[in-house]
DNA sequence: GAGTGGTCTAGACCACGAG
DNA sequence: TCGTGGTCTAGACCACTCA
């Protein structure tokens, strides 16, 4: 027997679906919807905490809750095709970046394969889309390979991408992990999400032909709105099949 | 000001950690611990449930709370290397598979780049390792790539690898977009997860030489014990570099 | 100030698991 | 049967938004 919680999520999910409940409308306050359902508030509550990791319900206090507009649907593209890795061309994205020089601690020194205390570049990479927070991204380049005007005048989102693919030896290999967890509080502050919400974790290390990484990256994308796309072209040799 | 929610959460998420609680074991029941930081059960509940989608604390209806033990993270290794995409060799997994025939819809036509209503296998695999339920996986290859063996005798596991690789013509891309959302009711009880627990959801489609899609996938695995690995290599030839 | 959602309370009753 | 978690109630009080 379904719960009046998930019943009334899959009747206002229904509601939503058919249009009766448009995009960017307000939901009638959770007391009405309460008294029309003939539950309790906390009841009501959770069965729209069912629409909002859904992603089709957004709450903002004070105000209301509202149908979501149809998001657009960010795509991270990976294989080291943009560097940033995200599709900053085609959608107007603005992008703040702050560019701090740190050490590399314990996990960071691991995953550039540096010893602990090794001199790093921090670009901290919040995009925005219009208003609306995008993703963020952490990357972490050996100071030696940024260049030394980054910390006084910030490189341009993508700047470090032309850097690093002019590089000698050349790069040969970029190794994605991505795994889904929730936000951190201040991930889901800045990015404007629900704890609630899980989000897209993407783990980036770019090496060059030497085994030398130079560079890793750690994105966080919201996970109702994320994809990431890799595609992997299989290269035939004399000998046989080979990636 | 934190609330009483994460306070508590933070709480027991610390004595998880310094082994004050220890994996596998019972945690006090809820109206104990409600009484023990003096709130309301709702509330107390309300933080189990944050431990809970971050996979330290797993509920039994009729028997309590228990620390999870330290999970054996699931690896998904993207690019084809394995087309089941399991590292199947080094963990004992487990796998039933159920064969059926059935005719693409919208979706899966799409998927596959086939006509709707044009015939197709499925394999719906669903892997445990030990007791526990560890992915699931509906595979989809066109009737006349898949052995006529398969209806009767179900195919082993990673069978239908081994059959595409030795196709004419060959192997040419595999395309992944890796997504995260809740877990349909389906699949929570057949991962045996909460359904607040989102999972990684990838689809895949494996494309020969032709550009015809010769297999696409749908996989599920649990957000809280999965990771996707995608390594993209550099291939260098006279004119530059390309992907 | 009026209305909204956010948090919390102190219970009630039901469903499940184990002895 | 007993103790457990699962669901739900009918409120209270606070914080935020907007007129």
């Amino acid at each position: 027997m379904p719960s009046r919680r998930d019943a009334i999520a899959d009747d206002l999910r229904d509601r939503i679906a058919t249009g009766r409940l448009k995009p960017g409308e307000r939901l009638p306050s959770e007391s009405h919807l309460a008294a029309q359902y003939r539950v309790s508030t906390p009841t009501l509550r959770s069965s729209l905490a069912v629409l909002q990791v859904e992603g089709l319900v957004e709450k903002a206090h004070g105000k209301g809750n509202f149908v979501r507009r149809p998001l657009r649907r960010i795509t991270y593209v990976g294989g080291g095709r943009t560097l940033d890795g995200q599709t900053a061309a085609d959608t107007a994205l603005s992008v703040t970046v702050h560019t701090t020089r740190i050490r590399a601690g314990g996990h960071l020194a691991a995953l550039l394969k540096v010893s602990a205390s090794s001199p790093l570049t921090e670009f901290l990479c919040l995009s925005h889309e219009g208003e609306r927070p995008h993703s963020l991204a952490r990357i972490y380049v050996p100071c030696d390979l940024a260049p030394a005007t980054a910390l006084r005048e910030p490189l341009p989102y993508g700047g470090m991408t032309t850097q690093l693919t002019q590089l000698h030896p050349p790069l040969a290999e970029v190794r994605e992990r991505v795994s889904v967890r929730p936000p951190t509080p201040e991930e889901a502050s800045t990015l404007r999400i629900s704890s609630a919400l899980a989000v897209l974790a993407i783990t980036r290390q770019t090496a060059d032909t030497a085994g030398r990484v130079v560079e890793a990256a750690l994105l966080v994308l919201p996970g109702d709105r994320a994809d990431a796309v890799f595609t992997t072209h299989y290269v035939i040799d004399e000998k046989g099949t080979e990636r």
